[in-house]
DNA sequence: GGTTAAAATTTTAAGATTGAAATATTTTTG
DNA sequence: CAAAAATATTTCAATCTTAAAATTTTAACC
């Protein structure tokens, strides 16, 4: 109920399928890979910054309260190890602050400063107008589509969910 | 000519689209990231090798007469720096060959062993199944459409080739 | 209540990645 | 032809990344 596709749902089992999908993994591949060389190299240039650290801060800027460090790997969809290493330069330039959970010793919480709140204010809005250039030959309802195609399709593929009839 | 959307191509200004397409980016960057998780953690398990290593012996393999260094990194979007020591450790595994280019001693010709392709030919079929189980809620129609309007959509953003009117 | 299991994080070792500098070779050019 | 510019690759230091092991703290269980 969630593959509208008419005709083409019954062809998911031949080979063309199979083709047109690894054809399509290899596009998103090389697309990302553009798209990211670019932000990277444009954020190291304008604002001596890396990508990694731009996307911990967009994850912290929209969790005022802060977040769990493995909130935030699991956020990103990265390693626990990973964020550690990030956040540790970020809280040496002043952008992050860590603090204690009261009540779970464990638990650390990590969000922007001040400065990293307007920091990374700064740099959004720049960063969306480089996405939006980087992508301008793709008008807004092809974007809608590949978002909304993309969107459901993905998500019971990896742990094998509960309530999949068939 | 290449742009054939009907009312939409006007609205490459405003809010909206740039909305779209960050909405746009931001999901290409999850699929990116889920997939490749995926492939990362089954070629480590099933084969004991990395997507990078997996990456290039997919470039050489389509290359029988071998690739240049710079070529290669070319064909993958990475560094040269980068391309050298994946290089390192294929040749170390017997999987790839470095020979001089006859008649111009900068160059460095690599290519796959014999064991390289043979092992390439065994995880290339495999990756494709995995590629298409991960994507399998994609039907064949939707996948080329994807590619298609992420095809020509790109690439013209960079470098500003000639040619270009308008 | 003390032992064990679970959870959150950090540390560690290996690899991947970049950009810049260094090397080596070829081509250009005066 | 010699000096300079261009090209191809490697080396280097820094960062990113992962998976696994180690640490610390909390929860569970008898």
């Amino acid at each position: 109920m969630i593959n509208l596709a008419t005709d083409e749902a019954v062809e998911n089992h031949g080979d063309e399928g199979d083709k047109q999908r690894l054809r399509l993994w290899l596009r998103l591949l090389k697309v990302s890979r553009y798209i990211e060389g670019e932000l990277r190299e444009r954020l190291r240039k304008e604002y001596a910054t890396t990508l990694p650290r731009f996307d911990v801060m967009s994850a912290l800027y929209r969790a005022e309260k802060g977040l769990k460090m493995s909130e935030l790997s699991a956020a990103l969809m990265v390693s626990n190890g990973n964020v550690t290493g990030i956040i540790e330069r970020l809280v040496a330039e002043g952008l992050v602050l860590r603090e204690p959970l009261p009540g779970d010793r464990r638990v650390m919480l990590v969000l922007l400063t001040p400065e990293g709140r307007e920091k990374f204010r700064d740099m959004a809005l720049v960063h969306q107008g480089w996405v939006s250039e980087l992508l301008k030959n793709i008008n807004a309802r092809d974007a809608a589509t590949i978002c909304d195609i993309l969107d459901v399709k993905l998500v019971r593929t990896s742990a094998g969910r509960e309530g999949e009839k068939e």
